[in-house]
DNA sequence: AGGCATTTGTCCGTATGTATT
DNA sequence: TAATACATACGGACAAATGCC
């Protein structure tokens, strides 16, 4: 692993289960953190921007690195989601993996796109692409409708077989494809006939859409998604900040 | 301005306005890159690091960077959001700044905090906190209801005025704070009658409600909200980029 | 399969700039 | 003013991945 991987995980571990640094500590001077890992200054920088980048901590220049004021509710979230935030890029299956995930197929086919499906998998309409709608099930509890678009020729030889289980492991470990990352869009609604059917809901209770557009390490995307969740198991975090003073 | 925030401003508008580099191109290489804007290596790659971030292009060790085969309508998307993202940091107010912007205030008070606002603003039940509901409007149409804790000592004299046009405006311009980041939760609900009835919706109806914590650049959380927003207004951009092979 | 050139990644050292105390 | 601490920028050495021959 990278040294300066290294350094993050260590000052991130630190601060979220050795209780060694706790809200608004200061941390050591850059020059102090270069001594102690035996790391020049620039390695240490980039190992505190990852911190940064991920909300824990904060620098102000001509006075130190400091961890934020948070809360120990938040402490806990972001233990849990950062990694998640990555897992996102794994799929379903590996994100609730602990849990028994199920996968009802409901529609698996191959169809020409519409122009709105074709350009955001940069496809023409001449192409194919799989349609393929799921239920996802959580503890037999049906959780996650995922209407899902992918170009035939990109993704060969998918089958009935891998929607039951994991298109991303397919993708990954049949394919030899890294999923590089992921564009999403977050909406509410109201449950259509359909979606509250089939996640046994009444029709416009509130649902979150999450749509994706999902990108191999070759710069291609080759998953277009729309994924509605019942409201009440939909919880997405994210951190924001400020990169330019 | 700084040369990495200048180049990668350049690169970027050769992306989104120019129509210099499409999808799927083949940026320079890092050496041209160098010869090209006279920087060193650590520069360019820093500037090229800031758009892989944002979603623009990717790059493979041994072959180059690349554009992404991103559609026209993420490309606009980006476009339009690049800046929205960081100014999630601005307020509500500079947020729609072309649109015509009122505030109705329901409530300004001042009260103890219950645990959980304690918690999460770092500060103790003995301290008091603002608690202001609002009701924002939009071209005279109200979308969103916030209801916001903050603490006292924190934020001193805040007054009715500045509810009525923009705290942030107040934190930034009076008292020379400056906001550094925050952190965010995204669920869906249906609306309760109190949320219902100030956003002119049925009780009900679908809604998102964005929880967010926003943080100093002290390093201290100085504002704990709810936003909620009428499902068919609301929507959320985000880039998730792998960072760990 | 092996070797080579290309390209990006990591890491170091150093110098200079800028903001805070 | 001086000391401190982070930021920017440069150049160089070596490593690792890729594509091509």
């Amino acid at each position: 692993m990278n040294k300066y991987i290294e350094i993050s995980n260590e000052l991130r571990n630190h601060i979220l289960k050795d209780n060694l640094y706790h809200p608004n500590d200061q941390l050591p001077c850059e020059k102090d953190l270069c001594i102690q890992y035996g790391a020049s200054k620039m390695t240490i920088k980039k190992a505190l921007d990852i911190l940064v980048d991920e909300g824990l901590i904060y620098k102000k220049r001509g006075h130190g690195t400091f961890v934020k004021g948070l809360s120990q509710q938040q402490l806990d979230i972001m233990e849990e989601n950062l990694c998640n935030t990555q897992q996102a890029l794994t799929g379903f299956s590996r994100q609730y993996a602990k849990e028994d995930v199920t996968s009802t197929v409901l529609e698996f086919s191959v169809i020409p796109p519409t122009p709105k499906i074709a350009s955001n998998l940069h496809i023409t309409e001449e192409d194919f692409v799989y349609k393929i709608i799921r239920v996802r099930n959580r503890n037999g509890v049906p959780c996650v409708i995922e209407e899902t678009y992918m170009p035939i020729d990109l993704i060969p030889g998918l089958k009935m077989a891998h929607l039951e289980s994991s298109i991303y492991a397919y993708i990954r470990q049949t394919l030899h494809y890294e999923i590089q990352s992921s564009h999403v869009r977050i909406r509410a609604k109201g449950a259509s006939e359909f979606i509250a059917r089939n996640l046994q809901l009444e029709p416009g209770s509130p649902v979150a859409v999450v749509e994706q557009i999902a990108f191999l390490d070759n710069g291609m995307p080759f998953e277009y998604s729309f994924s509605t969740h019942k409201a009440d198991l939909f919880d997405f975090s994210a951190v924001i900040v400020k990169k330019i003073p």
